[in-house]
Order: C-alpha cells, then structure tokens, then sequence
DNA sequence: AATTCGTTCAACCGCCACGCG
DNA sequence: GCGCGTGGCGGTTGAACGAAT
C-alpha cells in the first residue's frame, strides 16, 4: 500500500488557474491568512483544488510584492554565484533575490543561465579543438562581439554570459604565457581550499582536506581530475551531474566565466609554473555567502562593471 | 500561409523532513 | 520511538507561444 495521497484526486481540478480562482484563493489568504493547513484550505474556499496546487499558486504567483521576468545582470551573477557553491538549493537562492521564487529561478536557471554557461564551455572546446586542427575555421554562428550565442536564442533578449576579464599578473600586462586551464583551475582549487572561508551552506567535512589542497602539490599538479576536483570542493550530490558538464574538458578548457565569481588575476611564479590567486578571500568570491561583505558586491562587481566590453553589455 | 521546431514557464509529481499525538 | 499528516523542495512535464523554414 502506498501513500495515502494528499487529496481526491479524483474531485480535485488541475491545470491552469483561472482568474476566478485565483480571485478566490487571493482574497481569502488576504482576509484570513492560510490558517497554517493548505491542505483544509481549498475546501473552506470552496476551490476543487489540492491543497499543495494552492500553496503553489500563491507562493508563485499570487503573493504580493513577486516580481516575474526581467532578471537583472545583477540577479544574474546573484543566482550563478549561488549555484556554483551551493547547488540547485532554490529555495535559499530565492531567498537571496527579493520578490523571486524559488520556481523562478530554477526555471531561469534551467532555460537561459545554464545553457550560457555551458554552451560556452562547449563553444570554447569546439574551438579550442579546431584549432588544435590547424584550421582557423569560424564558428558559423559566432555574433560580431564574440560573445557566445546560445543556440535557439533571439540574442536581443538575453545577456550573454560575460566573458572574463584576461588574467593580469603582476606585470599589469595580460599573461599569455601561462596556460589559462591550470590557472583557471587553480585559481578555483585555492579559493575553495581555503577552509577558514568556507561557505555556510556547504556543510564542513569532518575529513581531512585532500591532499590537492597542499599548495606544494595542487600548484605543481593542475591538471586535476574532476572527481578528485568535486570532493575537495564538498559539491551537493545533485550539483555533481552540473559540474560534470563544466568539467568535461576540465584539463583543456579554462573555467570561463566562473573566473567571473573567483577573481581574476594573480601572481605568477614562472619557475614553479604555478599562479597564486591575488585574493584568495572567498568574500570575493559571493558576498551573499559572507554575509560580512553583503553590501559591498566587491568581487563580483569587479567581474562585472570594471570591463563592460568584455562583459557583452548593451 | 502553413508547418515545424525550439523555448519558456506554470503546474504537477514524488520524495523528504519535520512536528505532533 | 513510531506512525501519520503536512509543508517544503527540487525535478520534470506539457501547453502555449514565437521564430524559423
């Protein structure tokens, strides 16, 4: 015997809300409040619907003060930041974003963010490939500005994924000589292995940090494999099948975009052949995960006002 | 103008956590 | 401690819509 299922399905409406329940269900909730049972609540509106489709309905679309549609640049980094240290948990990213829901996001994230995000990680190997090949063929579908179109997107609409901002080093100059994979990577594997700032959200291990994290070793090794990359970084179970993707060509491809979010920039020792991040304060990284530094958006508004053209801003 | 294809998003589903008796 | 009811969450689906052909 399975569960018993939260209403009569059989009695209980689906599919679209129309204006009248909506009506019904608003006014009530306005009136009364939900009497902390959504499952009674229809039947006291007289709404032939399950409880959880009203608590749905109100929690994303009826409640006041939701915003729908028109997610900012800002917003943007907000939920790419958030998802790359905590994962899909949407509930707690909505709760960073103001008059989102959790629905929202996750839909915004699932339609438009990821496919930016991992489109151009694919853009970059299929290029980086080509020219592994020899030939200077162009992307058939490369806009003018050489940002990343994502394939099924008007382009007028949506923001493309920023492209990061050229590494510079000490020198002030960009820095051509080193491979940005390993620095990209590293830059990444240093951030998350500084303990003392690690996220709130991710719960700490009681293991001992990998060996990666000995800057004696991680520096001299950047080629690091994903798996061994996923648990140093302690990444939620279902954020794994997402980081897969991005580290698909984690020893060819540089983590673009998420430099975006880690910083850009640091020193490089040319005789170790190894980069050291110039910040390595994951205030940097979020400041909506440290809390201390929520009003100030310092890494990320580096990453994304300091350089508008790289960014793809219109 | 008709058809196909791709994208978006509201809504549903099922699982899990929590509180209460 | 256990079972049940409910709330909450994340994943998935499918209708609607727009763009492309």
């Amino acid at each position: 015997m399975g569960r018993a299922p939260c209403c009569d399905k059989a009695n209980v409406k689906k599919g679209p809300w129309s204006p009248e329940e909506d009506a019904k269900l608003k006014a009530y909730i306005e009136q009364y409040g939900t009497g902390g049972n959504w499952i009674a609540l229809p039947q006291k509106i007289g709404l032939k619907r399950c409880g959880k489709s009203c608590r749905l309905r109100w929690l994303n679309y009826l409640r006041p003060n939701l915003k729908h549609g028109g997610f900012s640049e800002e917003e943007d980094h907000i939920i790419c930041s958030l998802y790359i240290s905590i994962g899909s948990r949407w509930s707690i990213i909505a709760a960073q974003l103001p008059g989102r829901t959790d629905n929202d996001i996750k839909n915004y994230w699932n339609t438009r963010l990821k496919k930016k995000l991992l489109g151009k990680q694919r853009k970059d190997h299929q290029q980086r490939a080509r020219r592994g090949r020899g030939g200077p063929k162009q992307e058939a579908k490369s806009d003018e500005s050489g940002n990343l179109g994502v394939a099924g997107e008007g382009g007028s609409r949506s923001t493309y994924w920023p492209e990061p901002p050229m590494p510079v080093y000490s020198t002030g100059q960009p820095d051509h000589r080193v491979n940005d994979t390993d620095a990209s990577t590293n830059r990444l594997l240093m951030m998350h292995g500084n303990a003392s700032h690690q996220s709130p959200f991710i719960p700490h291990s009681s293991l001992p940090l990998p060996q990666m994290y000995d800057n004696s070793t991680t520096l001299m090794n950047p080629l690091v494999n994903a798996t061994s990359f996923k648990e140093a970084m302690q990444v939620p179970h279902r954020f794994t099948a997402e980081l897969d993707e991005m580290m698909l060509h984690c020893n060819q491809v540089k983590l673009e975009g998420l430099d975006c979010f880690y910083g850009a920039g640091g020193v490089v020792d040319e005789h170790q052949g190894t980069t050291t991040p110039a910040s390595m304060n994951w205030s940097h990284v979020s400041p909506l995960i440290y809390p201390n530094v929520l009003t100030s958006y310092q890494g990320m508004q580096q990453c994304l006002f300091e350089e508008p053209v790289h960014l793809g801003m219109q």
